[in-house]
DNA sequence: ACAGCCCTGACAATTTTTTGACACATCCTT
DNA sequence: AAGGATGTGTCAAAAAATTGTCAGGGCTGT
């Protein structure tokens, strides 16, 4: 689950947003106070910070600019009274990465924050493609083919090889699949996770009773390696 | 290590991007003026040039044209103040490759940057003009045709089709297309998409109920292809 | 008022995901 | 080394989720 930041003095909009995104199943922590929105927003590890620009201990222009200098990475939504402000928010002075001028509909920020985290999940530059001896593999595009013959996946079987690939060698327990492919809200059987390795072996093992890329490592999990 | 070259006379921009560009490990030229610029620009050895459009000695326009008769085939990223001002940088008159418009934000100006360089090929990235099969459609101008029959879209249809074909091969999911197509303050419902790819279907599909171009990627979203 | 677009809701069709049953393999005790 | 206990492989069918499709209502510009 994704872990939103709000720094926000005004507690009606601090309070409304804060519902807002719960309901939408983000987490939230807050601050009221500049200073201690800095301070939180460097040591905890958040997805997203939403930012106000005027705030009592240290205003938002300077949070932004200190975290960027600080090499912090995490994409800033700012919240500005006026359009001009917000101008002069963007660019590269300050690098805050979005903004949403007061008054604003709660379905736009929402629209904004999940734009932001999505461009967020494209960036690292993770594995895109991969070749398993002669099986080749776009992630991104969501393609499969052996030479020319193209192998269907659905997207759940993407993710799931996405991540052993992403984590060649290691030894990843189901609990593990289950908390970062699935998530935290579904909870479907451990069977649940053998029953695509059965897949994802049929169509990339040669054999697929005698696996040579996706092992089982007996009581602990699976295993790919190339 | 790769080298970009900047130019742009705001001196807070040009400084920003200079922080920001050092700080993801590129080498950084710059030029204040688009006389000395458009020199550097054939003289030294750079991987990318990213051009402020509006420029005191030669502006970005001239520089990009020029360069492209020059037979510099760099690629070049363009800075400018207004989305209309971007559509006419692109396309094939000028020879841009990509375009942020002010104010932009850190992220997506790293993000495309590292597009282009990744990009081997240079095409222009907006299509003014594609054929579907015996179906032909100038975006410009509204228009689609299958041979004289003139085929009617709505403008939703065409911004919808162009999106698609201007990321032909890649997976777009019905978020991508509500956010960047619809925009931030309208939130139909993701049906809506739906129908319109379906109405799509009608008109480019020969067999619209067996789409060989418009595809449906299953739990993820669309795909185009070609 | 009319035509054309845009959006919505309902339902059907399709695909994916999950479950449950059972055979088989491996581990750990005795 | 035998035998139970537990973990895995496999299949097919049920359950859930996603997408296709259509008809209709609201809105806008003429």
């Amino acid at each position: 689950m994704k872990t939103i930041l709000i720094i926000e003095d005004d507690p009606a909009i601090q309070q409304g947003l804060t519902e807002v995104l719960t309901e939408e199943h983000f987490k939230v922590l807050s601050a009221t106070d500049g200073e201690i929105g800095y301070q939180m927003a460097r040591r905890e590890c958040v997805s997203l910070i939403i930012l106000d620009l005027m705030l009592p201990g240290k205003n938002g222009r300077d949070i932004c600019r200190d975290l960027r200098r600080d090499g912090v990475k995490t994409p800033i939504l700012m919240l500005t009274s006026k359009k001009q402000e917000a101008d002069k928010v963007l660019g590269l002075e300050l690098g805050a990465d979005d903004y949403v001028t007061k008054p604003f509909g709660v379905k736009e920020l929402v629209a904004r924050v999940r734009a932001l985290l999505r461009r967020e999940t494209l960036l690292p530059s993770a594995i895109v493609e991969t070749r398993i001896d002669n099986l080749s593999i776009d992630f991104e595009k969501q393609e499969a083919r052996r030479g020319k013959r193209s192998v269907s996946m659905s997207a759940r079987e993407f993710q799931l090889l996405r991540y052993f690939v992403e984590r060649e060698g290691n030894v990843i327990t189901r609990a593990m699949l289950l908390d970062d492919v699935w998530g935290y809200d579904v909870t479907p059987t451990t069977r649940t996770v053998d029953n695509y390795i059965l897949s994802l072996r049929k169509k990339i093992e040669h054999n697929p009773a005698k696996p040579s890329h996706l092992l089982t490592v007996h009581t602990a999990g699976y295993k790919f390696v190339k």
